[in-house]
RNA sequence: GGCGAGGUAGCUCAGCUGGUUAGAGCGCAGGAUUCAUAAUCCUGAGGUCGAGAGUUCAAGUCUCUCUCUCGCUACCA
């Protein structure tokens, strides 16, 4: 489909109600889907964007089971939490959906029955585990055992998570059930499975040539390398028949007399939602949702994690052309995984940024991480999140270039020309003429790189506006020329002011926080993307207050996020997060000495204070220490204490001081002395 | 073990079908400037393009070997 689309479909991998959204999840399947149907929004096309929660699957039930309560009760929970973060965030779905809701039962289960009828399974009986005690089918995450590779006691039946390796249950050594402990018994059982070797051939054209039934389908050219790459690796190693339906009561029954106990396999069930989703979608806004399904001329584009290539390019694709009304996916654009500090992003080691967290910790800031978001997104391979990094993109890109250069246009248009856009002359120098080509590309330029999926790249194109605007604000220097040729100083502010309100459209997408609160104050809201490019703001048009637009992400504030991801280890105190890293060189300029408080008294008029005598070993020299309200000038005399003696003087209520005696503080607001031990004499250095 | 994707300036990453002195943003150094959130602008330093071999007039860009990272997968290519 090189031509554009009547309408576009966008689904995001639906994520699995079993734990909340982190920052991995929302750049590799959200916010790049939330950029691509924003802009499309603003172009006016037809788009709709549908999600929803993934409820079923043994995960799920195993959970529940742990903590004692139903699988019920954990979808629901995570179905709302995961929905509050995503709206933190701004992303905005057209509908969010759930797979555990009748109508998606009801349509998976058609499906079901469409693609049973048109011989699309196969029915095979095998040996599977039982658990006699709780009477029913396990599947092979249930079963605990030693590996029969390194002897690790408490491997899985699918995974041995200490040595890594694969196993099948049978392998397992002494195979026992998690649910009762029971040693589960092989039972024979029938399941349908999916005989994806039938499909290789048209899979490889539809994969590698763009064709569909010897009809072109897409551009090859435009998916991404790693998710060719994997499919190519799939099908060349030769399709598996893979089980459709699974033993268990989570999920979508099987819709087949004498099926009892059998639902259907989470990826078949999964991808269903995102039809089920666009018809409750198309119900809700009184439309027809079939043509987003089933009209040649519509686009259809999944967002997703690349834990999720083979499934949407190969399974997925198979069970829509096997029920044979659906379209196939235009496009994939997986995304690879967030790295964070170094580490891979890991729920269970809480080694993750939770959006949920994020949005609470900082209210109202979402276009921060939208920004840093897309400007690292793993696109073409693995990214990586720091929070200094977070904190050097919003300060030196938000607040520094497109806040400074938003807050000049506007302070110099109040000081100038009373907070109104001044008129043009309409005589453009060169360097007038070369800004208002790139404004004009810019919104080109943008567009071009999402419809290739590079979020990145757009985001440079559109900051690349604002940063020629500050490059043109400071040649052109509208403050000076204001005093000598006032009409030309308009021009150039009026120049100015356009970009600010081209910036605001092709920012758009990225942050639609920050986009609607200038477009708000320029008076130019609402207007499409189409707008841009040209002048936008008339001459005359009134400016409104805007205040600053991105403060500055401290070193605290750092510093607490650091703190908060890990382990939380127990006997772990919740303590002031440790102050912003420092270097040797400034540990070393700090001289710390051993040393003896010889004589102590009150200092007069200060509750607080004593003013100590100090023996260092070359020298004495009197200390003042706010120590007076926890010891008494007896008890420090003789003490040994660490003092830091480089300190410059300083004189405190009469008295100078030369130097600083060392304490800990305790929670309880207590002090202690920091004591040498003993065999260090005064003078002695420490480092 | 197999397959796939990556390994490019201090950091985060671009480099399409091989072609003049390998790029961007940030950071760093020097300078300019003051309308502005000590912001902005200019200039500069910094790279054996993971290692080795090969093809070519010419390779970060093709081939082979090795190595590291990530992902998928399993006795099947």
């Amino acid at each position: 489909m090189s031509e554009q689309p009547a309408r576009t479909l966008v689904t995001s991998a639906l994520p699995y109600a079993n734990g909340p959204i982190h920052i991995g999840h929302i750049a590799g399947a959200y916010l790049p889907a939330d950029l691509y149907v924003r802009y499309l929004k603003s172009r006016k096309r037809d788009v709709v964007w549908v999600c929803g929660s993934d409820e079923h699957g043994a995960a799920i039930t195993l959970r529940a089971r742990k903590e004692g309560t139903t699988p019920r009760a954990i979808v629901d929970r995570y179905h709302e939490e995961m929905q509050a973060a995503f709206s933190g965030l701004d992303i905005e779905f057209d509908h969010y959906d759930r797979t555990s809701s009748a109508e998606h039962h009801a349509f998976a289960q058609s499906f079901f029955l469409d693609l049973l009828e048109k011989g699309a399974f196969t029915e095979e009986t095998r040996q599977q585990f039982y658990d006699p005690e709780e009477q029913q089918f396990l599947a092979d995450r249930y079963i605990q055992g030693a590996c029969p590779k390194c002897d690790h006691d408490k491997a899985f039946g699918d995974q041995c998570e200490k040595c890594g390796s694969a196993l099948s249950p049978e392998e397992l050594i002494g195979p026992k059930s998690t649910l009762s402990g029971a040693t589960p018994e092989l039972r024979e059982t029938t399941l349908w499975y999916l005989p994806m070797d039938r499909h290789e051939d048209w899979l490889r054209e539809y994969l590698e040539g763009g064709k569909l039934d010897g009809e072109a389908h897409h551009n090859p050219k435009s998916w991404k390398a790693h998710v060719l790459g994997q499919c190519r690796s799939w099908i060349d190693g030769g399709l598996q028949s893979r089980a459709m339906t699974r033993d268990l009561d989570w999920g979508v029954p099987v819709p087949v007399e004498g099926a009892d106990g059998k639902v259907l396999y989470v990826w078949l069930d999964a991808p269903l939602g995102y039809i089920t989703a666009t018809r409750n979608w198309a119900a809700k806004k009184g439309v027809d949702w079939e043509p987003y399904w089933k009209d040649k001329d519509t686009q259809l584009v999944h967002f997703i994690g690349k834990d999720n290539i083979v499934f949407h390019c190969i399974i997925f694709p198979i069970l829509l052309k096997e029920q044979g009304e659906y379209l196939l996916p235009h496009n994939v654009p997986a995304n690879e995984f967030m790295n964070l500090e170094g580490d891979k992003i890991s729920t269970s080691r809480n080694w993750a940024v939770w959006a949920s967290e994020y949005v609470r910790d900082f209210d109202g800031r979402s276009d921060e991480m939208r920004y840093v978001l897309a400007s690292i997104m793993p696109e073409q391979k693995d990214a990586e999140f720091t929070w200094e990094d977070f904190q050097a993109r919003v300060n030196n890109e938000l607040a520094d270039v497109l806040g400074n250069f938003v807050n000049r246009v506007f302070v110099l248009t109040g000081k100038f020309h009373d907070s109104k856009v001044p008129a043009a002359s309409g005589k453009w120098t060169e360097v007038d003429e070369a800004l208002l080509s790139l404004m004009k590309s810019t919104p080109e330029a943008v567009g071009d790189a999402i419809e290739r999926y590079r979020f990145r790249e757009a985001l440079q194109h559109a900051m690349g506006l604002v940063r020629a605007g500050n490059k043109y604000l400071t040649e052109e220097e509208p403050w000076k020329v204001a005093k000598t040729d006032p009409a030309r100083a308009a021009d150039i502010l009026h120049l100015a002011l356009q970009v600010t309100a081209n910036a605001a459209i092709v920012l758009g997408p990225f942050l639609p926080k920050t986009s609607a609160r200038l477009s708000k104050a320029l008076g130019t809201a609402d207007l499409p993307w189409d707008a841009a490019g040209a002048s936008l703001v008339p001459a005359g048009q009134p400016l409104a207050k805007l205040p600053i637009l991105f403060e500055k992400i401290t070193d605290e504030q750092v510093a607490e996020q650091q703190a908060k991801m890990g382990p939380e280890l127990e006997g772990m105190r919740d303590v002031e997060p440790e102050k912003a890293e420092t270097t040797f060189d400034d540990f070393q300029a700090m001289d710390l000495r051993a040393a003896e408080v010889m004589s102590a008294e009150k200092v007069k008029g200060a509750d607080k204070l004593l003013q100590l005598t100090v023996r260092t070993g070359y020298d004495e020299r009197t200390v003042v220490s706010g120590i007076a309200e926890h010891f008494s000038p007896e008890e420090v005399v003789g003490r040994r204490v660490v003092l830091l003696a480089n300190l410059a003087p300083r004189k405190i209520r009469g008295v100078v001081s030369q130097g600083m005696v060392l304490m800990a503080s305790t929670e309880d607001g207590g002090l202690r002395f920091v004591t040498p031990e003993e065999g260090a004499e005064p003078g002695d250095i420490i480092r």
